[in-house]
RNA sequence: GCCCGUCUAGCUCAGUGGUAGAGCGCCAGACUUUUAAUCUGGUGGUCGAGGGUUCGAUCCCCUCGGUGGGCG
């Protein structure tokens, strides 16, 4: 499929990238022509500070000094924003683009005509010249469509899509369920083919998808068709509606018609995303599909109908090792004198139920 | 005790701890978990005439190898009490396992798996290889035709990690224990007999650092990775990511992002709030008739109920309260992709 | 002979998902039935002893002692 992106201020055709590599990184040349030219410069897309100051002797390199002790060093007692530091105007600067200036010569006038770069911390210029990049200095990489991509992406921009579940959790509701290369899972879920594709990437064996809305199977499956699988690998997925159940012939697939007839206990991990409806009755209405000893995750936004299902399980005793819990992940920035945790990300990180089915 | 399971995609596949089978019965030399309480897991081996006890008694494997399936509730032979035997999945293995050193706990260990990307193929390498906590995980992810070639440089616990691993079925096909010091002899890895490389420069497709000086491995690391590799840190003091990430940089690694994850965990309970004005006033003696009396409030009909009918007829609400001995810091994990 | 538990308050306990929770005692107040009862409130805790292990954050290990249970 070819087609034109928008990413940040270029256009870029997507037609000049068939047959590169994914992992490669690319720089807009011209933002209008949308123009790319490889990156085969590491450092270009790493931090200079962090590479040139050891963390060691950080506090007796001169450059650090400045940040840690104002006396000896530069700092902004005396500055004032009044917008005048850069000695280019707006026009120019559209100029100098027009001529046909390379974003990293851009940003080296940027600076020789910038009052206040010199008066600048290390760190600060370093900080000044990444806000540049992105403006003139167009870089972007070209990535595998995987689980992990796709819900860092899904994350930032539509989370609700995916029921919130970002990748820290993701990644624990997939260990939890025990998902490996023979698992057969029974998957009941509402983040449209996320999950599904994530459980193709760890090349698990069998995937019962159980849908419940509606009165018969209608798949949103939008995400899992960015994962760009093979019709080999998709051939392993199932879907089923709930009421199929029910019903004594519901696929054309005979081993599916007699672990339904049969009601064999046959999966040996069960995933839920689903806020959709009450998650005890959808459980209940599966469980007799599930291994004893299979292993349970649950996702969910809220706890309070992951405390009710617990509740349900306990009392009736169908599992063990039952246990909620929340992630709390921070990304921390890591430089010499400049180390700490990021905005936290443990905003609304929602709640994993795991267990044991027993009998 | 391995089986041959079946041939698939051309690959003969061979069972492991985690393998599935369909009748789920428990075979002698079978690891399996008791599970008697939430803090009480212990993991075991199957074997004809012995017997497990605990304080309900006795378990005799013979009653359980070829007779029991997985999941199943076991009474002890006194009838004290009873245990679930469960067939170990990544985090029950990882909780009830025999530790020789501070171990990866399932938080951490899921966020390594997924953010590295393992699947099943890839070519992985591990230092230290410590208890092993990771190495099973990392296993479970790349079998059948993935490899995970392991270091450590402590002579017993490099021998005992074998011994596991070939109980759990993945030795010697799916790993290759390495007794060695990695931070000054590195990854290369040549096959004794062969001469053949195993650990060769640009092969490995991911590689895990839970070593005392990082920094120091990094540049190994560099070496065997494959373009597009990733590399995963783990180090408990930020000292010693500082230095890790810093090197990374210098070697030409990107995309360097570091996390820290705790898990909180959750209890809940029913708890019942009562009206104020169901409360029982309390036993009050007259002098009049010297008798006790009960007098109650409002209208309720309640209060002559007990506390244990009170709570049949009522659970009360399901409130849900954070475990205040959940887990506190682990470690930082660092991830970068190498260029 | 072997196996598995357990040991925290002055004392005694704590559930197959409740080990910083209690009871007794002790102290104070109220009350009346006054060498004291009852009620109310309060008091009291860092985990049997020693050693070791993990780069490292302990749901880690060993030895010894008290104590309880199981198997043969």
């Amino acid at each position: 499929m070819l087609r034109k992106i928008k990413h940040f201020k270029a256009m870029v055709d997507l037609g000049q990238l068939i047959g590169k590599e994914y992992g490669q990184f690319f720089e807009v040349r011209d933002s209008k022509s949308g123009e790319l030219i490889e990156v085969t410069d590491v450092h270009q897309l790493t931090n200079q500070f962090l590479e040139d100051v050891d963390f060691g002797d950080a506090e007796e390199n001169e450059e650090v000094k400045e940040i840690i002790d104002p006396v000896a060093g530069r700092d902004n007692r005396d500055y004032v924003d009044d917008n005048k530091s850069q000695k280019l105007s707006h026009e120019e600067i559209e100029a100098l683009k027009k001529q046909g200036m390379s974003g990293n010569e851009l940003i080296q006038q940027l600076v020789q005509n910038s009052e206040t770069f010199s008066k600048r911390t290390k760190f600060s210029q370093e900080k000044y010249l990444r806000k540049k990049k992105q403006k003139y200095q167009i870089t972007f990489q070209l990535k595998k469509p995987t689980a992990l991509e796709l819900c860092n992406v899904y994350s930032q921009t539509q989370p609700a899509k995916i029921m919130g579940l970002r990748a820290d959790s993701l990644a624990l509701l997939l260990n939890m369920a025990n998902i490996n290369q023979e698992s057969r899972v029974i998957l009941l879920d509402k983040t449209k083919g996320l999950l599904t594709g994530a459980l193709i990437e760890k090349d698990v064996r069998e995937i019962l998808h159980v849908e419940f809305t509606g009165h018969q199977l209608k798949l949103q499956n939008e995400i899992f068709l960015e994962y760009n699988y093979k019709p080999d690998k998709v051939k392993r997925i199932q879907y089923l509606h709930h009421t199929n159940l029910d019903q004594s012939i519901v696929q054309s697939d005979s081993l599916l018609n007699a672990i339904i007839q049969t009601k064999t206990k046959h999966y040996n991990s069960m995933i839920m995303v689903h806020e959709d409806f009450n998650q005890v009755e959808m459980y209940n209405h599966i469980e007799h599909l599930i291994q004893p000893s299979a292993s349970i995750a649950v996702f969910s936004l809220y706890i309070q109908s992951l405390a009710e299902l617990k509740d349900h399980l306990l009392t009736n005793k169908k599992a063990v090792n039952i246990k909620i819990e929340e992630l709390w992940t921070r990304e921390y920035q890591v430089l010499p004198m400049r180390t700490h945790p990021n905005m936290n990300m443990h905003g609304a990180s929602g709640f994993i139920l795991s267990a044991v089915k027993v009998e | 005790m391995v089986k041959l399971l079946e041939i698939r995609d051309g690959v003969k596949t061979k069972n492991n701890v985690f393998s599935y089978t369909s009748d789920n019965i428990i075979r002698e030399g079978d690891t399996l978990v008791v599970f008697e309480s939430g803090d009480n897991i212990k993991q075991i081996v199957m074997k004809r005439n012995q017997t497990f006890q605990n304080k309900f008694g006795a378990f005799p494997h013979n009653d359980i190898i070829d007779k029991l399936q997985f999941g199943t509730k076991m009474y002890s032979k006194t009838m004290m009490g009873w245990v679930y035997i469960l067939r170990p999945n990544s985090h029950i293995y990882t909780s009830s396992l025999a530790q020789r050193t501070q171990i990866l706990y399932t938080p951490d260990i899921s966020q390594v798996l997924f953010r590295l990307e393992l699947r099943p193929g890839f070519r992985v390498v591990e230092s230290g290889t410590g208890s092993g906590s990771l190495s099973v995980s990392i296993m479970k992810a790349i079998v059948p035709t993935g490899h995970l070639f392991t270091y450590e440089f402590n002579q017993v616990r490099s021998q005992r990690a074998i011994e596991d691993f070939q109980r759990l079925g993945f030795y010697p096909q799916n790993v290759h224990v390495t007794h060695r010091d990695v931070l000054n002899n590195g990854f290369l890895l040549k096959d004794e007999s062969t001469g053949e490389f195993l650990v060769n420069e640009n092969t490995i497709d991911a590689i895990f650092l839970d070593l005392p000086s990082p920094e120091k491995a990094v540049p190994h690391a560099y070496k065997v990775l494959k373009r597009g590799g990733k590399l995963c840190n783990f180090s408990p003091c930020i000292e010693q990511v500082q230095k890790a990430v810093q090197e990374m940089a210098r070697q030409g690694f990107y995309e360097i992002k570091t996390y820290e994850t705790l898990s909180k965990d959750f209890s809940s309970s029913h708890h019942n709030y009562q009206s104020f004005k169901q409360q029982v006033k309390p036993t009050i003696v007259t002098e009049e008739n010297g008798n006790k009396q009960q007098d109650n409030l409002g209208d309720t009909n309640t209060g002559n109920l007990n506390k244990r009918q009170l709570k049949q007829k009522d659970k009360g609400m399901l409130v849900t309260a954070p475990k205040i001995e959940s887990r506190g810091h682990t470690g930082f994990l660092t991830f970068a992709i190498k260029f």
